[in-house]
DNA sequence: CCATTACACTGCACAGTGTAGTTTCATTCC
DNA sequence: GGAATGAAACTACACTGTGCAGTGTAATGG
């Protein structure tokens, strides 16, 4: 087994991952030095190359990692007994859960920020989280056949349902700063409600 | 009067004005140099800094320049005799016209990529679009005095309708490019039906 | 042997300045 | 009316200084 001289690699290489992150996160993109980045991580300026091609790899690897991160949110599944309010504010939740962690939320600005130039990009990310907007696809199918919502057009739903979110709490959270957890919370509420004002069935 | 002297001194003014935005709108802020600028407007770099102190500065005219252009957006008010789905409809469209229109659309980009770092400066771009946002506020009262809708929290209504026109349509196409004509049409009518399922009122 | 380090070094792009000469326009005087 | 004058705007261009990406290399160490 190689672990030893393997694992040292590694280490190396995600000390540098994290100096990178940290230094993105604090001055942004553009004004973060490699020479800063290897200074943060403990690392000679050459290493920093030999472990990434350019700066721009590096950037990739971080958001690859932001995106990892963001991946690992838990997964909302359909459960006739759960009330359908709670389940759509998981779903909320877990739409706006970055926007929330202050260092996920630094971190998303600047990626956003420098994405805000390459539409391709942009593309690319969006269909990474198509997998999400399966998931409330499938919820909102399973919620139709219970009879409990009304969807004659689930696309359109869902992207009304994911644009609310967006549009109240991804987008101000993001741009503006955190909100006011009870403040949040009311838009939550006012969101699901005017949501299900349009969807819910009226047959039970 | 001075006027030939002083004409002339605004027409280079507004060359170089017009040779920024659209050098900022085509490859950015950051990868814009003023030696650029002046190339495009045809001036020299010297005269370029005697009307602009710096790179900031004319970013600063160039944004200011921005808002003039959204602020001549024609205003929506309270007809009595149109039906609210229309009326509706053409906050909709105010709301999310600069992202229809390309060069409009560009620079808004680019100045929204030079303000994700700076949530101070977001702030400021909040309130001058405050004024909008009462045009909607009054116009719902109205609404309601006259019994068309139901909105027992005015400005919660108001929040999560710009929400909705937010997520739905304006980041979607500043972010990722033209919408198809008749989905945004769509989008737009499940739009006004969702906030009008919520707040329509129903003792009509 | 291979990762790592220290460090020097190239090369470039760019913001901003200083200056000397040229054009443009208004004013003044004939 | 038209030439002379002078100030301000403009141009061309050289130049400073800096920050930074990326490379080459010889020495170090597990």
């Amino acid at each position: 087994m190689e672990t030893q001289r393997e694992s040292r690699i590694n280490i190396k290489r995600d000390t540098i991952l994290e100096a990178a992150i940290t230094a993105f996160r604090d001055v942004g993109y553009e004004c973060t030095s490699m020479d800063r980045i290897a200074e943060l991580a403990g690392a000679s300026k050459r290493t920093v190359y030999n472990h990434f091609g350019s700066k721009e790899a590096l950037f990739q690897a971080v958001v690859e990692r932001l995106f990892e991160a963001a991946a690992a949110l838990k997964q909302v599944t359909w459960d006739p007994d759960r009330p359908i309010e709670d389940q759509l504010k998981e779903f909320v939740r877990a739409k706006t859960l970055i926007a929330e962690d202050p260092p996920s939320r630094c971190l998303a600005r600047v990626v956003l920020g420098v994405f805000v130039r390459q539409p391709e990009l942009i593309q690319e990310v969006l269909t990474r989280t198509a997998a999400e907007e399966n998931a409330f696809l499938t919820w909102l199918g399973k919620a139709h056949e219970a009879g409990r919502l009304t969807v004659p057009n689930p696309e359109l739903a869902a992207n009304m349902f994911s644009s609310m979110a967006r549009g109240a709490l991804l987008w101000p959270q993001l741009l503006q700063g955190p909100i006011d957890p009870a403040e949040r919370e009311m838009i939550m509420n006012e969101l699901v409600a005017t949501f299900l004002a349009r969807y819910r069935s009226t047959s039970a």
